[in-house]
DNA sequence: CATCCACAGGAACTTGGGGGCA
DNA sequence: TGCCCCCAAGTTCCTGTGGATG
């Protein structure tokens, strides 16, 4: 992304003179929170309500919130927490702070998160007294006994934004949420108030009802966006992102029709967006069109299935070539015991540890759910139970992206007929 | 209709690497 | 240094199961 080099070497020159697309790329990006959120005031009039009073240093009623990804759960949030804190700057203390479950998923982590946030709002004060909690180290419990220590010694009302909850939940049970829910009746100084922002409705069933009943005292709900409503929020942001008669007419309409069908996700609609821009800029046309929404298209998803491909663990990339084999065999649909065969075969030719099928079943469901491959259980009857895969996307991009990592660098010349020789006898049915 | 295959996938445990504290 | 924690990745052991087949 060519926006910062120096003119005068030349090179980029081109870049920063022939721009006749872009006025400013950054209001494209998902991060860029624009002044208005169309459509959401509602939802924003809600959450606003709720909160209301800890600007009185009343506790505020915990909140649920549920919506796709990309419905402006997250934005709208941040929204109503910037106003929020705005607005406590004469009266009462009241902060927010906001937690990606996704990243910090342990009960410690959690607490020693809010904890480090209070701390550094704090520093102002410049009291060098307090102490740091470690990233690890300390017992939970001490953990949060400090975060207790430290709200009391703050004081006011302290609203925690638990974004993706539901990640928290599954992968470190309720236990967090139990422990925070009940904070209240430890504190006698400040109060804590916790929003859940969650896009999966069924994480529910993982929890104590104790927790979920605290938890949930209100729920809202945030709907996809139909295509007309995402017209708006890119007819918003064109303003300020394009340069006028950049683009063709149809660009809008299209590019919101494309993410109105997955789900109405807004994010979806203005990566597209972007991206067209970007090959319009990138083709030196004077106009985006709607053939570039199209290419955008596809090339968000190659990106991101070579993204996840190329950031995934060695092991998972082996698993993955394994299924490559057997479909170079002339196989399209793999069981997950073929596969295991295979991988225990070439693991040990590459000097790497071989793991237990247990271990693999848990890579293949991880990569069914990362998109790279489909599964479905099924039943042969006297042939037993297992788990069905294939792939249903280009095999050779994935084949190329799996052999950039160095580690699986041996494989690169294990062509067909070798294969064949080493795997037929495996490969019977 | 019971059997039995070839696994799925849960639970508890181990290993090794992050760290604190006295 | 020794003993305590937390955590991710992996292992061991295990129970559960849909449906073709004898």
């Amino acid at each position: 992304m060519p926006e910062t080099e120096d003119p005068s070497t030349g090179l980029f020159k081109k870049y920063l003179t022939n721009n006749r697309i872009f006025k400013n790329r950054e209001v494209l990006r998902h991060s860029y929170r624009p002044q208005i959120l169309p459509h959401r005031k509602p939802q924003i009039e809600e959450v606003a309500s709720i909160l209301a009073p800890s600007l009185r240093n009343e506790t505020p009623s915990n909140i649920l919130i549920y919506g796709k990804t990309g419905t402006g759960k997250t934005a709208c949030v941040r929204y109503v927490g910037t106003e929020l804190e705005k607005a406590s700057s004469k009266g009462p203390v009241c902060r927010l702070v906001h937690l990606n479950c996704e990243v910090i998923d342990t009960q410690y982590r959690v607490l020693a998160q809010i904890a480090k946030s209070l701390d550094v709002s704090e520093e102002l004060g410049s009291d060098k007294t307090r102490t740091h909690i470690p990233m690890t180290g300390w017992p939970t419990d001490q953990v949060y006994a400090e975060l207790k220590n430290q709200l009391e010694a703050t004081g006011g009302v302290l609203v925690i934004v638990l974004d993706e909850i539901d990640k928290l939940v599954k992968k470190s049970g309720d236990d967090t949420l139990y422990n925070l829910t009940r904070i209240n009746s430890d504190l006698k100084n400040s109060k804590v108030s916790i929003i859940g922002i969650s896009n999966d409705l069924s994480f529910k069933d993982f929890l104590d009802p104790r927790v979920l009943s605290s938890l949930s005292e209100e729920e809202i709900v945030f709907p996809p966006y139909n295509a007309p409503q995402l017209v708006d929020i890119l007819a918003q942001r064109a303003d300020g992102a394009f340069i006028a008669g950049a683009l063709a007419d149809g660009v809008i309409p299209l590019c919101s029709a494309l993410a109105a069908q997955e789900h109405g996700d807004a994010r979806r609609a203005l990566d597209l967006f972007r991206i067209s821009g970007e090959l319009a800029d990138r083709d030196e046309s004077s106009q985006v069109t709607e053939a570039h929404v199209k290419q955008a298209q596809a090339k968000i998803e190659t990106d991101s299935m070579i993204e996840c491909i190329a950031t995934l663990p060695t092991q998972s990339k082996l698993i993955l070539f394994s299924m490559l084999i057997l479909e170079k065999l002339g196989q399209n649909i793999f069981t997950s015991g073929e596969v295991s065969r295979i991988y225990q075969d070439i693991a040990p030719t590459i000097q790497l540890d071989v793991l237990t099928h247990r271990r693999i079943t848990d890579l293949i469901s991880e990569l069914n759910m990362l998109g790279v491959i489909n599964t479905r259980v099924v039943s042969r009857g006297r042939y037993g139970r297992t788990k069905e895969m294939w792939f249903d996307s280009n095999t050779d991009k994935i084949r190329e992206v799996v052999l950039k990592d160095s580690r699986l660098n041996g494989l690169k010349d294990l062509d067909a007929s070798q294969m064949e020789a080493k795997w037929l006898k495996t490969w019977f049915r």
